[in-house]
DNA sequence: TGGTGCATGTAACCTGTTACATGATTCG
DNA sequence: CGAATCATGTAACAGGTTACATGCACCA
């Protein structure tokens, strides 16, 4: 459902080409909700034979560009206001972190060490990429823009916590182990 | 892979039934690694066909009692000790965020602040778990005991700043749409 | 003896990943 | 002309969800 709605409210943003979507999906979406572009482009087919989108151009290299149709924006707005079935929340790094008392402790702090550091790398390349949307955006600030760089700061502030909470718990299980 | 090693994780902490393990997933480790009932009993079944798992004794309706093998501690530790290839970070309900332009303003605002509201709920829940852990292993602190701990504090600090940010880009939005 | 909880299993379906496959166009 | 990029597709498989199905054991 979720891949679905997300080509759909791309599509709702700007037409354009399963090419063009992958492009964006990487760029920024791919940060909230990643696409392979198998999976891409088998989706678009089938929101084209159900009807929510449409082809409105075939151009060079069999290129298809999509819009959104009308029902397939009704489709959109009831996913967006109606926020239930959500799927579950994964984490594989805390997966990690709770079995983590079956490795000698060295290891253990070295993991912790490593998911500190891989939110600091995480937060860098977020704060690299909220520079070039205020800069290259200053401007014509329209509503997308305002929701992607809100999304943005969710990471960027998600991404500084895990990077002390990992330090923390790094800290606090070499504390227990000299006792 | 994972669920394979949550279940193998499990397990090394602590032998148990498929019955077992599902209590303790919905107790603790279903708030990072959920697994339905149908999931856990097929992936016990293949841990014991590849020999990861044994069982050690069949009780009443049928009740089979499991245990790791070495094989399948090494496999644990394998997976512990090379933190790659972890599925991907999705999130059904930043996904929303990104595409809430689409919405009218106030129902954007609506939204932002249910975030909240289910952050600060899933903070008390968070909360309430952390006290009745330390209430009930007070006295015979283990590492295994330690490590869930450390989850739990991640889980209470991020939802902490989601329902922070998600007030503050409420309150932006707002200020926003007077100008 | 009847309800609740213990205990496991199966089948259909949907989502997502990896790898393979093909070909057109553009630009240097 | 050759390489990079544009552009789409298919097939096999792995992981996960929902719903259905069955039956024993224990306790009041």
């Amino acid at each position: 459902m979720s891949l679905r709605i997300a080509a759909l409210g791309l599509l709702a943003q700007h037409p354009g080409s399963g090419y063009d979507l992958l492009k964006r999906f990487d760029e920024t979406m791919g940060n909230v909700w990643p696409a392979t572009q198998s999976q891409l482009y088998g989706e678009l087919n089938k929101l084209a034979d159900s009807g929510l989108i449409e082809i409105t151009d075939v151009g060079p290299r069999g290129r298809k560009e999509y819009q959104v149709t009308e029902s397939g924006h009704a489709e959109m707005l009831r996913w967006l206001a109606s926020p239930q079935n959500d799927p579950p929340y994964r984490n594989a790094r805390l997966l990690r972190v709770f079995l983590l008392s079956e490795l000698p402790s060295d290891q253990a702090r070295a993991y912790l060490s490593t998911l500190a550091d891989g939110a600091k790398a995480d937060l860098e390349r977020f704060e690299e990429l909220r520079d070039s949307i205020d800069r290259h955006l200053a401007d014509k600030q329209d509503d997308s823009d305002f929701f992607a760089r809100a999304a943005l700061e969710y990471g960027l502030r998600v991404r500084a916590v895990e990077a002390e909470w990992a330090r923390w718990a790094a800290d606090a299980l070499e504390a227990r182990s000299k006792k």
